[in-house]
Formats: structure tokens, sequence, C-alpha cells
DNA sequence: CGAAGAGATTTGAACGTTCAACTATGTGTA
DNA sequence: TACACATAGTTGAACGTTCAAATCTCTTCG
């Protein structure tokens, strides 16, 4: 019934556990004719390693943590949270690594004490941090650095924090999207942004905006959200009977021009022919908006690939340089614009 | 740097190291003067106990899975698995238990086996198995049986399985909605739901339906569809110009009676007027649709940590009995009914 | 044919914890 | 005073693995 040791593996095929330890770590030459025969005792007894006592003996562990930042209840049903977490576990897996997740909030210190608690447990051993609206954030990853805590900040640039960063080329995508929409004729380009909590993700999309727009010669005019669906639809309410009323707005994420199409046609407004309404994120619901939602696609599947893997890079190598990543983002074009 | 061990406390107190640990798990008797002045070193010192060799010593993992089944890319973005699992996590986490997520695929059997894997190597103590539209995946549970896995099912009746399980009282949820439609004088009432990668969940609700309009000497009658969005679209189009033409559409999910919106609305068909669409689920965006969603609140996220406590439970106590719990459900009524 | 040296394998110790058995100390009873 | 006995604390072994050093077994060559 219990599984399988070193010891009952050594036993079976006649030689010491050393001998089967350097057979599963080639670490030492072993004659080919004895790896055969321990190999065919592990196959026999199904002996699999066991990782608490590996974890252990080399001080070194195979899982990593997923840190989500800023995570309240009802962001629980962001697509972004799914699809990165689903892309850490799978690629987390393919190089022998468990993932676990946690949940933080800078303004709960039980939150982190409970979090640090389990990495001097030596739950994992190294994490990726997802940031997203949580400025007061920022300053608990650099004590994840005093703590000897190996960490890569996703999607988000790190300034002067000296952790390496996987990112999105933001700035190209504001400039494709402010680009399209002239192309079509547009020249009253309003850009919806949330003010505060302004994540670096959102601060590059808002510099990117002003400079794109100032390079067509045109006026810029931002109005405030908050991320949301609902934001997103007041907004449009709000942005519609200004002076300033847009010919194309421009929101920085998925949701909130969901909601705002939504307010659009509550209004009896017509989109794209009175307004251009153009997304960033390309969730799957950005086809399932009327009209369909031209947005930017993030690759963040990709992303969170390459983040796990610099994190990997990391734990290999204590003193790896810290490298920021970029990748390229696209704009894909449906009915809104 | 190093972390502080057993052996680092007790020579700070001046006492054993094997004191230290009575102290932790006040095994025996510990005269209060020496047990404070322990304390006071274990602050001190910042010590946690390593979880390796905890587990290693005990033969006791402190790690759980949520298994995903079915789980392909597209269904990355639904809210239904990011709900749950963060349920999960936070429930583990109360416990001082960590979660892990697997993705599991029946037709895989590579998936199958690196899962099997971590177990045997001892990365998770059990796991709680989410199955949506994956027939097979049944059988592969008893397998797990057979591997000695403590297993509970989620949002899944476990028919003959043997083990555990936690769901909802679907048939009480389909019947308040049929009641609803009836009340509002509705008389032709079609279901939509998927046809093949039945879960139990999904038959559930099949019979229920069947029960409750004929409760009302109503006919039944049934279009298929499978969870998705365009399902929901598309099921709209082939119902609407049927001789069956219904005047309430009940969908089995959220996502197909958003589509099932979306088609009318091309149509130019009114909702609630002309035909009343209802789902199954409460996510987040039945509140987006034009018009906002009727549908049914299912308590995921209590299911879960219930599912959670179930699992701990069957880890405390291996010979605990099998139980299977429902929660109840709630009718949601909004514009679209 | 014996010694050097490489190759193959084994033994001992350690990682940090818990369990079991053992020793030392104090407390009440015959 | 001597004894039993609970209480407080200690030491030794074990969990399953890896690393370091030690031993054994061959070749190969002078």
């Amino acid at each position: 019934m219990s599984r399988a040791t070193l010891k009952d593996v050594a036993a079976h095929a006649g030689v010491s556990y050393q001998t089967v330890s350097n057979v599963l770590n080639d670490h030492r030459s072993v004659r080919p004719t004895t790896r055969e025969r321990v190999i065919q005792s592990i196959r026999m007894l199904d002996y699999h390693p066991n990782q608490a006592a590996k974890a252990l003996r080399e001080a070194r562990v195979t899982t990593l943590c997923c840190v989500f930042y800023g995570y309240h209840a009802e962001d629980i049903h962001d697509p972004y949270h799914n699809l990165i977490q689903s892309a850490f576990i799978l690629e987390a897996y393919t190089h022998g690594y468990s993932m676990t997740t946690a949940f933080l909030d800078s303004k709960s210190p039980e939150s982190l004490e409970s979090f640090r608690q389990a990495f001097m447990q030596g739950r994992f051993g190294g994490v990726i941090v997802v940031i997203t609206g949580d400025t007061l954030a920022a300053k608990q990853v650099q004590m994840f650095k005093e703590w000897g805590l190996p960490c890569v900040l996703f999607d988000n640039e790190p300034s002067s924090l000296g952790v390496s960063a996987v990112t999105a080329d933001y700035t190209q995508g504001i400039f494709e999207l402010v680009n399209h929409h002239v192309s079509k004729g547009r020249n009253r380009i309003t850009l919806l942004i949330p003010k505060d909590d302004l994540a670096s993700s959102a601060i590059t999309r808002h510099n990117a905006y002003i400079k794109a727009v100032q390079s067509h010669n045109l006026p810029h005019h931002i109005v405030f959200g908050e991320w949301s669906f609902e934001s997103g639809e007041n907004a449009f309410y709000e942005v519609w009977n200004t002076e300033h009323r847009p010919d194309a707005l421009l929101c920085a994420n998925d949701r909130m021009a969901a909601g705002a199409i939504l307010a659009a046609r509550k209004l009896g407004v017509r989109v794209p022919e009175e307004i251009a309404i153009s997304g960033f994120d390309d969730f799957e619901f950005a086809r399932y908006t009327a009209p369909s939602l031209t947005t930017i696609r993030v690759p963040y599947d990709e992303m969170a690939r390459q983040a796990l893997r610099t994190l990997l890079g990391n734990l290999e190598d204590s003193h790896a340089p810290t490298q920021t990543t970029f990748l390229p983002v696209s704009l894909v074009v449906r009915e809104s614009s």
C-alpha cells in the first residue's frame, strides 16, 4: 500500500540506495547493465521520488506561487486573472513545478503576514506578482526582496524596484489603435481610463495615448472610470453630453468598452456610425457585444509563460540580472470601429 | 540569513529541541515559565516550522489540488472556474493548507500520467474534482479512489462512484424558474441545454425541466446547444423559426442566455415582450446584457467552501462516510422576463 | 605480475521535524 | 525516610532523499 522508496528499489535491484539515486540524477557513472536493472525495478515498483524529502535535503522547493494583488471579491469574475493563472500553472507543470496562488491586499496586514508565514515555512520558492490597481503593492514587492523571495513582476513595469518584469508593449498598442481611428476619419478621440489605482500598465497607456493623438495634431481628452462594466456605461453617458463629445472612445480595457457599447445602445447612439468604441485586452466577450468590439489583443498567455521562465531563471541563478521583457500586441478590428 | 530551525530556537531558549517541539504541538506538558521562554525565542528568531520536514516525518501533505476536467483553452474565460478556484484557495488558506490546480483531459493519457506522478511524489494529499462536460472523467475518479487519493466531487452528483460530493439543488432552481415564467403567463417554455457531454448537473436540470412543465400541464420542448455564447445565439435563430416558437427560453447557463439575447436583438425580437429569456448561474455579465438577465443564482463560492471542508473531513478521518451536500439556489428576476 | 588509476558502488552523515523511550526532578503518601 | 508517581525535560531514531568520502573492482601499463 505505502509507496516505494529508494531503499525498496535498491533492495529489488540488488544494489545500494545510493546507486539508485545516481541513476535518477545521473550523478556518478553507473554501469549500463546496472542502470538498466535499476530502471526496471523503478518501473516495477512504481517508484516516484518523494518531494518532501527532496525539498528537505536540497533546501529547494519546487512549488511557486502566483500572487494576485488588489483582488476583491468583485474582481473574481475577471477573465484576466483566470487566463494568466492557467497559463502559469501549465507552464510550471512542464518544468516540474507546482503552482499555488495567494490573494494579497496591501491594506490588510494579516494577508501579508499569512503569506510571509507560508513562505517562511517553505511552501513556495518564488513568486510571480500580478498587481492590478494597487499602488501600495509595489512597496510590498520591495519587502519580498528583503525576505529573499525570488520575484517576477507581471504586466507591470518595475520602475526602480530592481526586480524582473514581463509586460506587453502597450505604447505600440495605443498607437495602433489611435492610428486606426484616425485612418477612419476620427479626430475627436477620447480616452477612458481609471484615475486612482493607476497600475503602471495604465500609466503607460495614458501617456501613450497623449503622444499618439499629439502625433496627429489632435487634442487629447480624458475621462475617468474604474475598469468595470458599470463605470464604462456611466462614462459614456457623461462624455456624450459634453461639449467634448467624441467620435471615438478609446477604452483602457474591454469591460469598460462593453459598458460603453451598452450605454450607446440605450441612448440610441449608433456604433460605429456616430462614435467608434474600442477596448483593450481582447477577452472572449469582445465578440459577444453588439456591435462586436475592436480591441488590442494582449498575449497574456504568452506573457505568463515568459514570466514563469524568467522566474525559473532567477531561481537557478540567484544573481541573474534583472530584465524587463515587452511582448508585442496586435490590433483586432471588429464592428465597433 | 538562513532560516531558524528547532535547534536554533532550543539553543536560544536554553532547552532541548524536543521541548520546543512540545511547545509547538503542545504534546507533552511544559512548565509555563519554560513555555513562555520558548515562545519568546520563537518570536525573536522569527522561527517557522519547515513544511518539508514536517511532511516527510508525518507522511502528511498540507497541499490540496483542484482538478478541472474537460478544460480546453477556450473555456479559460469562464468565470465559473475562476470563481470556485478562488473560493477553494481562500478556504484552504484558513485551514492552513495550500492549494494547487491541475487541468485534466480524460482523452489525454499524458495529462493523467503527469497528474498521477505529482500525486505519487506527494505534491498534494487530496483533490476536489470539477467535471464540466467530460463524461469519461467519472471513470478516472474511480481510479483516484484506487490510488488512495482522497477526493470530493464538485458540482456533480456522484451517482455510484462512492465519493463525497457537493452540488446545488438544481431541481429547485428549475422549478422556481418555470413557475416564474408560468406566473407571467408563458405557456410555451423551451429548454436550451447541451446534448453531448452531459455532466450530471446538466442531466439534473434537464429532468427537472420536464417534471416542472408537466406539473403545469404544459408541453416540453428541448433544443440543444453546447454551453457557449455562440451556441446560444445559433439556438435562438433555430428555435425562433420553428412551429415550436416559444414564449420563454430557459437556457441552462448564463452564457447561452447572453447569446440568445443578442440573437433576439439582431432579429428585432423584443425581450421580454415577445419572448422571455432566462439563464442559470448568475455571473457578473448577467447584469451587462440588454435587457439584463433573469437567472438562477448558484452559490458557487459557498459550494466551494463546503467541498473543501468535506475534503478536509475525509483527510482527518479516512473512513468518514461519503456524503452528498445540496445547497439551495435562488431566483434572480431581472428585465429579460 | 604488481601497482597505479580510473570506474563502479557502498557507507555515513545530514536536512528539520516528530515519535518513543528514557532520565531527572519535584510532590505526596505509607 | 523511602517509595511510588506524576511532571518536566532529555536523548536516540526515523522519515526519504542527496552529498561527501570511503571502499571495492576492474583495466591498463611498466
